[in-house]
DNA sequence: GCGACAG
DNA sequence: ATCTTGTCGC
């Protein structure tokens, strides 16, 4: 079984109802990473989703130069991709931007905008990365422990990993690989513009990770969910 | 020591 | 992320 320090906790019925792993949120650095260091042992990239009826996404904004941070939930329909929910949440920001440490900023205003939510999704593609991390611990896969919700991370750039060159066609990728390790995809989710990188969040692979994300997508480099929530966030 | 570095 | 207008191009 996984080493679990006192801080961090198995809790069988979450938030959410399904298992997740709640811990204490330190404020330094270096307590921040050995979290991390054991919630990778929780971590589930293997697909263990429910239907998708409802698609998610969650996006982060500030304010007052950093101090007031404004998070964003939205629920589309996976079908239609109309938007049937949206949360906004305002929460105090407790940490500064490190490279690394993204999800300790944002969760917790995250959380208290899926709070909001009338109805819950059943996957969540959050603004970031998933397993394409240093330590495999990125944002959107940090949310799905936490939530016990299954999530894919959909980042703008790349934080870690290497990859060969992406065709410049709608659909085209490649895989993003670290330390000998499989972590993501980059993809190419328009013709003339920058990739984008995803990755398993939690409880759910890789193929089933770009399989959603595409099916997110229209006519825009991102896919609807976070362009939904993106402008909620930015938005005053 | 040097370079990299999600949002 | 955020500070910020117009502008080049499909």
């Amino acid at each position: 079984m996984p080493e679990t320090p006192s801080d961090v906790r198995v809790v069988e019925a979450g938030p959410y109802g399904h298992r997740v792993i709640d811990h204490d949120w330190p404020h330094e650095a270096r307590a921040c990473r050995n979290v991390q260091k054991t919630l990778t042992t929780h971590v589930n990239t293997v697909d263990d989703l429910p239907p998708v009826r409802w698609l998610g996404g969650v996006d982060i904004g500030f304010e007052d130069g950093g101090n007031t941070t404004r998070a964003a939930a939205v629920v589309l329909n996976a079908q239609t991709l109309e938007v049937v929910d949206t949360a906004l949440a305002r929460v105090p920001t407790r940490m500064p931007y490190i490279p690394g440490l993204l999800s300790f900023r944002e969760i917790p205003g995250a959380l208290a905008a899926l709070e909001q939510l009338a109805t819950l999704p059943d996957l969540i593609l959050v603004d970031g990365h998933g397993i394409a991390h240093p330590r495999r611990l990125g944002v959107a896969t940090h949310l799905g422990l936490v939530t016990g919700l299954p999530t894919i991370g959909v980042a703008k750039k790349r934080l870690t990993g290497s990859h060969a060159e992406v065709p410049d066609k709608r659909g085209a990728w490649v895989e993003l690989t670290d330390r000998g390790e499989t972590i993501g995809a980059v993809l190419r989710s328009r013709v003339g513009v920058k990739p984008i990188f995803i990755s398993p969040g939690h409880r759910i692979g890789l193929a089933s990770a770009l399989s959603f994300t595409m099916s997110a997508l229209t006519r825009y480099r991102l896919p609807e969910t976070t362009r939904v929530a993106d402008k909620l966030a930015s938005n005053r």
